[in-house]
RNA sequence: CGGAGUGUAGCUCAGCCUGGUAGAGCACCGUCUUCGGGAGGCGGGGGCCGGUGGUUCGAAUCCACUCACUCCGACCA
């Protein structure tokens, strides 16, 4: 109430912001009014970097083990993975929709995975004593919502998908973000009539991936896998390579060589080459010659799965086939580990001094420096630099506080802003401020315009 | 869930063995000197020593229980 008071001049501008007032770009930020948290120590309980420079940059903090707040710029690293998953999920042609944490525990007895999900799940009753869980995937609840609303092959295919926190009590949560027991989860769902019609839709979710994790600037190898507890046939992991990944794996060399087109055709060749986790790797039966064959640390961050009839049947999932019958609909479930690939994508890329984000995800793409907030003409240049970039509407992270050059430069490596701009007085007295590429270290000093035009275009 | 640790200031840690007024560095506040890659001086604020119960004239320190967190293993998006 006080703040749309004190922001609003008369009750009829309060409709028309944003035709009024200039827009202010909400993306853009100055540091002395920001919430950064940044830690000059490692917390002690951090053992691996992408931990240890979460709670360092002030992405993160731990509520209890494996439960973590998101500070402000953690928040927006997780927001800009999650728009570019949603991007590419409507693109393939998935529907976004929105299923709650809390589920009624009968939809899991019905699919039988009440007593089979053991303690991982988080088991609530209600005041009524009626028993619910904190979901750990949604399987049931999707086939519940299908099975009560579709019933003709006409509607088929179908591909729901939603961004949800999810909760898994991990005997042994770690690694911070990459091991939590709440967890931020794309899963999608897809449902057809026969097993071409869910190999398609299968196929479908596999390009998309690829296309995902290329966005996120991540290379990301296939990996036939077991479907695990959720069942079926065909599936696959997404694996990342990072020194301190889980799984062990093995690969053939080719996944090195060739891009990785997420077109089709490009399905089959990618899901023919070899690829294994250590628990599959069997060096007498593998078809890649040594020399061929590469090995590595994986993180896994996607994982699909074909698994036929698995709940559907169970749980009565069946539409009228084009001859009338009822016929038990083909299903596959897709999932992406959204709070994970944030500390998945720092494992893949930091270094001594902090974060690099990969452009794709980072925060802010500009983080520009005043060394001297008290200097007028720092003043005045600052502004005018921070004024502009963010009138186009680009992202930027101005550090406008009273602080040593050495901190300033210090935080925004440590919070890895892919562009550091700048500005200080012995630059200015020539007309010039710098310009460093986090990525690469690289520093030139240029014009204030060439800068821009640099940034900007 | 087995095994091993750790809980003292916002963070990193000392003090505990051998009981006697709670400490350092960083961070924070004030101030001076500084100012181009986490500077320095002076002054200041901040802790029920994880909790409960014992032993003792007296417990951060010894004992018991308990809670939390971390690591190794098994498990897992």
């Amino acid at each position: 109430m006080h703040c749309i008071q004190s922001r609003t001049r008369d009750p009829a501008s309060f409709f028309l912001v944003g035709a009024t007032i200039t827009p202010r770009h909400e993306a853009a930020m100055r540091l002395s009014s920001y919430f950064l948290p940044t830690l000059k120590e490692t917390p002690a309980e951090a053992q691996i970097v992408s931990h240890r420079l979460m709670l360092r940059s002030g992405m993160i903090r731990q509520a209890s083990a494996g439960i973590y707040s998101w500070l402000p710029l953690g928040h927006r690293v997780l927001r800009r993975i999650e728009g570019i998953v949603r991007e590419e999920m409507d693109a393939a042609g998935s529907s976004e929709m929105l299923m709650p944490t809390i589920q009624p525990a009968e939809l899991w007895r019905e699919s039988g995975r009440y007593d089979d999900y053991g303690k991982e799940m988080l088991r609530i009753s209600d005041r009524h004593e009626r028993e619910m869980l904190y979901g750990p995937t949604n399987e049931e609840l999707i086939t519940d919502i299908f099975r009560n609303c579709v019933k003709s092959y006409r509607d088929l295919p179908i591909n729901l998908y939603h961004i949800q926190w999810k909760f898994r009590d991990e005997v042994r949560p770690r690694f911070g973000v990459m091991r939590g027991r709440e967890f931020l989860m794309k899963d999608a769902y897809s449902f057809d009539l026969d097993f071409n019609g869910a190999r398609d839709s299968y196929n479908a979710m596999f390009v998309a991936y690829l296309k995902t994790f290329s966005r996120l600037g991540l290379r990301t190898i296939p990996v036939r896998a077991e479907s695990g507890a959720i069942g079926g046939d065909l599936s696959h992991e997404f694996q990342i390579i990072a020194e301190t990944g889980e799984s062990q794996l093995y690969f053939d060399a080719t996944f090195e060589e060739i891009a990785h087109e997420p077109s089709p055709e490009f399905v089959g060749k990618l899901q023919s080459l070899y690829a294994a986790t250590d628990d599959k790797h069997d060096t007498s039966e593998c078809p890649v010659p040594t020399e061929r064959l590469r090995t590595a640390r994986g993180i896994e961050v996607g994982h699909i799965f074909y698994f036929g009839t698995k709940y559907a049947q169970p749980m009565g999932a069946k539409v009228a086939g084009a001859n009338g019958e009822p016929t038990t609909v083909e299903m596959g479930s897709y999932g992406i580990g959204v709070s994970r690939l944030v500390g998945a994508i720092i494992e893949a890329s930091h270094d001594e001094a902090g974060i690099i984000w990969p452009d794709a995800v980072a925060p802010f793409k500009i983080g520009l420096i005043n060394l001297r907030p008290s200097d007028t003409a720092c003043a005045e240049a600052g502004e005018d630099l921070y004024q502009r970039i963010s009138a186009v509407g680009i992202d930027v992270l101005y550090d406008d506080r009273e602080e040593r050059p050495g901190a300033k430069f210090a935080t925004m490596d440590l919070i890895g802003i892919p562009w550091q701009l700048t500005v200080g007085p012995r630059g200015l007295a020539t007309g010039v401020v710098e310009l460093k590429r986090r990525s690469s270290g690289e520093r030139e000093e240029v014009s204030i315009e060439s800068a821009l035009a640099r940034l900007i275009d």
